[in-house]
DNA sequence: CGCGAGCTTGACGTTGTTCAACTAGAGTGG
DNA sequence: CCACTCTAGTTGAACAACGTCAAGCTCGCG
């Protein structure tokens, strides 16, 4: 299960966020106090949708899967990588979780105490306008990501997740993804099944190569085409 | 096409923002001097999905669509009545609408110039909370709309509409609503043959009561549980 | 070597869209 | 006042998109 330590230093934390050169060492230090560090295993659950949100929660190191559970099938919303805080607008807003958060690699966590950290944006305009940044920029891609779902089909969607693991996660054309297949199509909004038959499809048109979660683009400018299309 | 005046007194105005009271007389006479009242009759656009974002837009009079727009088909998001503002995540994110607002019926819009808007909240922490506040709410509300979305069949999704025009819009089991068949399934992610066809099987079913635009709502409990299942 | 999880593929069923024909009502001009 | 037209709404039937089921495959691991 996940361990839980005490912050040292957040002020000399290698992993510290860049919002907190925005504070100044008291509030830095007030921090420190009110948060705990907690590692977790691959596969293990950070937060769980429709619980309480208690803590904000910053994601020092590791990867980690946003996701909304359904009945069926759940919807994977975005990969989060290390140095990012997950999921603000929910400490302004009702206060209850609307969505999953799965650890997909070791990852460490930053859990501070909400009240504390609400309090502490209201201390801090420049902290909190920061915040209110991020917030908006993630509302914008979950539009994008409504748009996409609803207007798309399940190619365009397809190629939506390729180009959005090559152009944002991994930031290079050839990358060894994480998800499984199941994955990948809970990203796109499609099953399992589909999923595969239309990465087949691309392999045999000479779209991408694939080998496992091995993935290269051979052909980055169509691959955009075939997501501008949908 | 829209008619524009001068604000005379935001101070004295009756559809005055709530949140004014956050600021201080000095703050508001400057809003005034920043802002534009702008006059749409019904069908007139409000601001343009992929155009620039230069104005706060609050919505002092009227009712108004937020919507994606597609290639094929639009996505209403969702139908803002009188005395809120719109979008404001737009303000402190790309700055580029990701998408449009159209007047269903004649609104009074006030457009602030948002540089002066956004170093406005700077200035006023408290401001600045509650805008940050109810842009995490419209984001929650988002979630759920793309989770309604990805999870649901159509029954389940046109009961959604249904109940959110009876609770969050007219706030009554009996209302006659302004949008088309047409708007009607764009709200509800369908073709408008399956919007009607749907509402026609809740009618005979004894669920509802149609009568052009005029829907009361027989079952309410029903319907909850028709969205539920979805 | 055998097991199991993840992956792949084909066949089939379901869901939802599109197309087409028709109806009702509101506005328009003679 | 009546024909005319236009738009919104309605319904059925054909079709396409997508999901589900089932079978078989692959590869890492005990």
């Amino acid at each position: 299960m996940a361990r839980i330590t005490k912050p040292e230093s957040c002020m000399r934390c290698p992993y510290k966020s860049e919002y907190l050169s925005l504070l100044d060492a008291k509030d830095i230090n007030l921090i420190q106090e009110n948060c705990i560090i907690v590692h977790f295993r691959k596969g293990e659950t950070i937060c769980k949708q429709n619980t309480d949100v208690t803590h904000a929660l910053y994601l020092a190191k590791g990867t980690v899967k946003k996701y909304i559970e359904g009945k069926s099938k759940n919807l994977i919303l975005k990969i989060i990588s290390s140095g990012k805080y997950i999921g603000l607008q929910t400490l302004f807003g009702t206060l209850i979780y609307n969505y999953t958060v799965t650890a997909i690699e070791d990852s460490m966590v930053c859990m501070i105490n909400s009240n504390f950290f609400v309090e502490l944006t209201k201390q801090n305009p420049e902290f909190l306008f920061k915040i209110t940044q991020t917030i908006s920029t993630s509302t914008n891609y979950v539009y994008k990501k409504i748009s996409d779902i609803n207007q798309k089909q399940l190619r365009g969607r397809l190629a939506d997740t390729i180009l959005y693991f090559s152009e944002t996660v991994y930031k290079s054309n050839e990358f060894e993804f994480k998800l499984t297949r199941r994955e990948l199509a809970e990203f796109s909004s499609m099953s399992m099944e589909n999923a595969v038959r239309i990465l087949t499809e691309y392999r045999k048109e000479g779209i991408i190569i694939t080998k496992g979660r091995y993935i290269k683009i051979l052909q980055p400018d169509l691959l955009r085409k075939l997501s501008e299309i949908g």
